[in-house]
DNA sequence: ACTCCGTTTGCACCCGGTAGCAAACCCGAT
DNA sequence: ATCGGGTTTGCTACCGGGTGCAAACGGAGT
């Protein structure tokens, strides 16, 4: 098995100079038709391509970019990562596609995205937390990081997400307005800014309507049994005559599972008994088995900001983007 | 902003060569504990690591694994995903997750894939055609390929997948236990060989108990609504007394759409008008508002086979292994 | 035939590491 | 003090390209 053909190889052929290949692969190079034709046929016979990893060491830029993963539970990723990965392999950008775990934290992540010379670093997911990203030893030279779908207040890392306030209020006036009145909350995960965020706004656009106590139930993490497991705790230590009857859950996730459990194990009809809301509009969740009412975030405009901003044709910085209420029979 | 330390600053900073700080990196190499530690001091304080990039130049190994992956509707690929992440960064490789899609197809993805020297290349999707993959200029040094979770005809290319044969027998059984007796089957795409051989096989075990006939419903993509779709024009042109009484979907996504119509649009009850069967096994398949009878690949050990070839400890060549049925209501 | 000027081409050096060899070193034995 | 052996260290060459400059080329104008 021998190995790739390189410049040098295909020179030799074509009876020209190794740098007259390169700029025959080197679009708006300086040569004339007549060689470059020479040269393109002798890298067709030598099977021929440049080798782009040698190409990144020198012109230091990889063309790949790290996705930071952390919470594959939720089924609203799949579809993020095939825009992203989709809009960016349209700016000739590949996805590193990086598992955050307890084996292999942000540290370890953060250290291999510095010495892989990653063109950007993307943090997708819920739980990255602002004293491990202020630790890291971003060096000179260590690729923009931008968070996405999530807010952030690490200084220098711009989030593209929701705007949380506005979605929110939409909720809040929507479920006022169908009549409910005893409010609770469903969060995934704690001292996380999102979760922060969504139940803050949640309460406080509660309170504006002179609602003042929002129940909150906690879930150990972002899954459907998660969820379920947290909505049965919930119901099996609270009398009928004394639950909410509305539950905002933080992600779809949690709200179909705590919303199985309400319906085959506590007889509950909903939304008559008890009213449940997701957010992120996974596919599954418009499905007429639950009919969940949630809330879309703009991932197409997210993402074609996000890669705006690494590919250097917008400015990095913060924004936030409107998303949209998606009423259905859930509440 | 600076550029990151390199081997040569961190080795005048310590008054050494620059080898001498490469060997204080390389595990196992000839140096003194003394020299050892006058450099990992200076680079710790010039904040140098090394340059992957620049290393695998050299050593012609990128530690980089590119998947394939061009069907971003089945939840099923996010846990395999996660698994498949996991366990190669355990290896020390990393994932990159390459989107097949019209925009850029297998042609392209080959060559980019040969291009940046990954280390191995896994199809993990539905549509590889024997065509693509053999009109691909694989010249000598293209990454070994595998497939994995589908069965593969393509030669040099080996499957790693569950038994397809034996599931279907297992299904079968189940089935015609149950008191099944009219056998319905939803394919996703034509001409897949995944398709095909699920197909084939369930045919088949039903012919082994004297019943010829299996219908056949086609959907256009692997998607919910593209199951909902299906099942729609099946039974609004089916006389209720015509029907299938059991309907096996070549994956959940399918199942759940065909479901969702069944007991939504047209009011049956499910398994008792209709029932419905599934594969693979995904989490919200098992969620009781659907209680979906489904077939479990074992996933965990096939990423593991297949991390295992790619790592060189275990030799690369076709493996089947058996999966699980998961018997629930709708079935 | 001879400038002149713009285009092509070749070259030395660089990107940041790795491999393998040879010189330098160290320490105990003679 | 000298020698011998293994250990450290430095060096040359190399991985496969990219950059900027200088030399070579080629055609128009005279």
């Amino acid at each position: 098995m021998r190995k790739r053909a390189t410049a040098k190889e295909v020179a030799e052929a074509a009876g020209v100079s190794k740098w007259t290949v390169i700029r025959a692969f080197t679009p708006g190079a300086s040569i004339t038709e007549a060689s470059r034709q020479k040269v393109l046929q002798a890298a067709e016979t030598l099977n021929y391509s440049p080798n782009l990893l040698a190409r990144s060491l020198a012109t230091n830029t990889t063309h790949q970019v790290a996705v930071f993963v952390d919470d594959f539970a939720n089924p609203h990723k799949l579809p993020v990562l095939e825009m992203l990965t989709e809009r960016l392999q349209a700016e000739g950008l590949l996805t590193v596609l990086i598992n955050i775990n307890r084996h292999f934290d942000h540290v370890h992540a953060l250290i291999n995205a510095d010495q892989r010379q990653f063109d950007a670093v993307i943090l997708f997911g819920t739980a990255f937390r602002e004293e491990t990203l202020g630790d890291r030893r971003l060096g000179p030279g260590f690729p923009p990081m931008f968070v996405l779908a999530r807010d952030s207040q690490i200084p220098g890392v711009p989030a593209i997400a929701c705007n949380a306030e506005l979605a929110l209020s939409e909720i809040v006036d929507y479920l006022f307005d169908k009549g409910y009145r005893r409010p609770g909350f469903m969060a995934g995960a704690r001292t996380l800014s999102t979760a922060l965020g969504r139940r803050h706004h949640y309460a406080s656009f509660w309170r504006a309507k002179g609602i003042e106590g929002v129940t909150e139930l906690a879930a150990e993490r972002y899954s459907a049994q998660a969820g379920a497991e947290a909505a049965r705790t919930y119901l099996s230590t609270t009398a009928p005559g004394s639950r909410v009857d509305v539950l905002m859950c933080e992600n779809d996730i949690l709200a179909l599972g705590a919303m199985d459990v309400a319906r085959s194990e506590f007889g509950l009809e909903v939304p008559q008994d008890l009213a449940v809301v997701g957010f992120d509009n996974i596919e599954l969740g418009g499905a007429p088995a639950y009919g969940l009412t949630s809330y879309e975030q703009p991932a197409g405009e997210m993402v074609d900001a996000i890669v705006a901003m690494i590919t250097g044709k917008r400015d990095a910085e913060m924004v936030v983007m409107p998303g949209r209420l998606v009423p259905r029979s859930s509440a």
